[in-house]
DNA sequence: CGGCATCCATTAAGATACTG
DNA sequence: CAGTATCTTAATGGATGCCG
């Protein structure tokens, strides 16, 4: 679907650039703070080192995460959201707050 | 990842309930109004019937979809949200208003 | 430590054809 | 009209191993 010719509002560019289930879950680790892959990794549970590497990469190139990589031994890289990575706060809020209030039941219905 | 023993916080159950690219624009359309089955695949540009079905029926299975069929000659069926599906109103909005901030530039690069 | 390369499993999604 | 059935494709994501 993504090779469509999508109307450029609001949601379908948010739908875009957050695709996958990982995604959302990342910047809700990063919107806690600048981390290091490994932090991140483990903040995750159940990620692969591909996948995340994957997510971060993208996320990178489309301006949300910068990624600051230090020359030392061993390397440390550190994640940090852009300004336009954090504005995303108000996005995970809606959804948390959302997800709080759905009843047990439409969840186990699978 | 579904599969995984996820923290029962807010954004998981959005990110399990609201899988795949279609779904928040399903909920999208239905959030103007009651819709026939024919007239959501006319406004979701690009979908086919196999998937439309899927998501309504995943829905309707997890409360967020009423689904009524009428038994005429032609048949007719109308979904519309449940009260639950509604509330994700503000997220939408949210994800809409992050969407609209985005630079040109996010976009291209990919 | 922070990757990348490769192979593989799962699944959303499309195409097509057919039915009550 | 509103699906269902079947097949196929594309992409996400996991597992493993290797490297600077």
């Amino acid at each position: 679907m993504n090779g469509r010719i999508l109307p450029q509002c609001g949601v379908e560019r948010f739908l875009i650039l957050l695709d996958g289930p990982w995604a959302t879950l990342i910047v809700r680790e990063l919107l806690r703070g600048p981390q290091r892959f490994t932090e991140l990794r483990g903040a995750l549970t159940g990620i692969s080192a591909h996948t995340l590497t994957h997510r971060l990469r993208r996320f990178e190139q489309h301006g949300l995460v910068k990624r600051t990589a230090y020359a030392e031994i061993p390397p440390r890289v550190v994640y940090e959201l852009t300004p336009l990575g954090a504005s995303l706060q108000d996005v995970l809020s809606a959804m948390n707050d959302w997800g709080t209030t759905v009843p047990e039941a439409a969840l186990t219905a699978s």
